[in-house]
RNA sequence: UCCUGAGUAGCUCAGCUGGUUAGAGCAUCUGACUGUUAAUCAGAGGGUCCGCGGUUCAAGUCCGUGCUCAGGAGCCA
């Protein structure tokens, strides 16, 4: 007999495993379809979806009463026999010996039929239990296994970096603001990255993981205040090494994927035929070529003068927006990285491109299918002097960058790394119409309930 | 922060050039049914038409204003 009683529970997930034994199961009621003296319990219990079925004559009058008194996720224990059909999803049902009601729910607000997302978000804390908000995120888990499964299996080290941070680490977006004891402002981190540098500096090859804030007021699909961001950080790698590394990392995920969870791919419709096109090489360009392409293909810059929207020829220098990103690729089906980005518009920390003083060592990720951008990096600069120059243009606090610099002072050595989003990279792959829909509890500019 | 759009039953929505008692589907409740797949059939209950003010003989509908929400820009992953 096992010490642990939990490791005899049956999981539908598994019943193909009992077919033609008597299993218990215990979950929620999904559905229900009453036929008279036959009743079609649709059970989820977390791992998937099985029909149970009563027969008035095969059990007691007294459960046979109970099975009609079930609502809508009503929690329960069915113990029954699996039964091998082709009438019901899973190819299995349970043909139904014995039923006992854990607690029975009342007028449960989700129904089969369809709701808006105002009202689907204020209910998320149940939304979560609706088949395709659990293939979701179960892709999610997915994706992050797959993140945590290429690390470690290519000798990175997990060194997470702190939340809460004394500064602005990019010194561009908005952060959230609190009070520290006695030490003045803290703000939560935006970005893992300068400590991961520091990480990388000890390990050799590190990466963080964890939540990230912006303050931004952002009102898109593809914003949270509060999402994932996995952040490798590696010693000794220029900007190739970094780039080849992030798309490693990309056709990992997709293939670990598309391996584990077709059924999960199914249940959300997704057509993964464009996901099986994601093999290495994927395109390149430099953010010149990708100008003359712009310009080529006369995608314009708009800019507003006067509130008036005024077309212009795409100008070199200019920073990309999301019209220029989606029509860049449109063209490709698969993900394109741009790199070496003018250095006016990239962060303070990016090396110059050695052979262009107008170019920093940036790239970007951008995914195929309208997904945006999954990956952000660069190689860092890693001279003292060119770094403080770089702080001190920027106005930022030096004092504050003086561990930073540090870095730079004992033993600099070239190094690379980038940050991506967990939350973009699961909505390109399941094919959700918006962000919120593939963290559990999204945090929104609105929305922080529940 | 700017631009645009929306708010009518528990949910999703219809409601025309202002006009009697504001509708439908689903959900809920009652009843029928031994193979349902968002089951079907018969019946019942359910409304501060987002709030406030105005125009009018008459406002869900027109005007003003406030609130709430949505998605697009900017910012970025």
């Amino acid at each position: 007999m096992s010490l642990s009683r939990y490791k005899g529970y049956t999981t539908i997930e598994q019943l193909k495993e009992s077919e033609g034994k008597e299993v218990t199961l215990r979950g929620w009621v999904y559905n229900l379809r009453g036929k008279g003296k036959l009743q079609f319990i649709i059970l989820r219990d977390g791992t998937g979806i099985c029909q149970c079925v009563l027969f008035q004559s095969n059990v007691s009058e007294e459960i046979f009463q109970n099975g009609k008194l079930l609502t809508q996720e009503s929690s329960v224990m069915i113990t029954g026999k699996v039964v091998p059909t082709d009438k019901a999803p899973g190819g299995f049902e349970i043909d139904v010996t014995n039923l006992e009601i854990v607690t029975l729910a009342k007028d449960y607000p989700i129904t089969p039929k369809e709701h808006g997302d105002a009202f689907l978000l204020e209910h998320r804390h149940l939304w979560l239990r609706s088949s395709r908000q659990h293939a979701i995120m179960r892709v999610r888990s997915a994706v992050v296994k797959a993140i945590r499964d290429f690390f470690d299996g290519n000798g990175f080290k997990l060194m997470d970096s702190p939340i809460l941070t004394p500064n602005a680490c990019e010194g561009t977006s908005t952060l959230f603001e609190t009070q520290y004891f006695d030490l003045g402002k803290a703000y939560l981190s935006q970005s893992g990255q300068l400590y991961a540098e520091a990480s990388a500096m000890a390990l050799g090859r590190v990466y963080t993981f964890g939540p990230t804030f912006r303050a931004e007021r952002s009102k898109t699909r593809k914003h949270l205040t509060e999402f994932w961001m996995v952040e490798p950080e590696m010693a000794f790698f220029d900007l190739n090494d970094d780039m080849d590394l992030a798309e490693d990392l990309v056709e990992y995920i997709v293939k670990f994927v598309l391996k584990t969870c077709q059924q999960e791919l199914k249940t959300l419709e997704r057509d993964t035929t464009m996901l099986e096109k994601v093999v290495r090489p994927f395109h390149r360009m430099s953010y010149s070529e990708a100008v003359e392409w712009l310009q080529k293909n006369k995608i314009p810059l708009i800019t507003k003068v006067d509130g008036k929207e005024v077309e212009t020829e795409f100008p070199w220098g200019e920073d990309f927006g999301s019209t220029q990103e989606e029509a860049i690729m449109e063209q490709f089906d698969k993900p394109c990285i741009i790199h070496r980005y003018p250095t006016e518009v990239k962060a303070f920390y990016m090396k110059r491109d050695p052979d262009n003083e107008k170019v920093v060592l940036a790239m970007d990720m951008l995914g195929p299918e309208k997904a945006g951008e999954l990956i952000g990096g660069s190689q860092r600069e890693d001279n003292y002097d060119l770094l403080l120059e770089r702080i001190k243009h920027e106005n930022l606090p030096e004092e504050e960058f003086q561990w930073y610099l540090d870095l730079r002072k004992y033993g600099s050595v070239t190094h690379s790394g980038f940050g991506l989003g967990v939350e973009r990279t699961v909505k390109w792959i399941t094919g959700a119409q918006h962000i919120r829909e593939v963290i559990p509890f999204p945090r929104m500019i609105y929305r922080i309930v529940p």
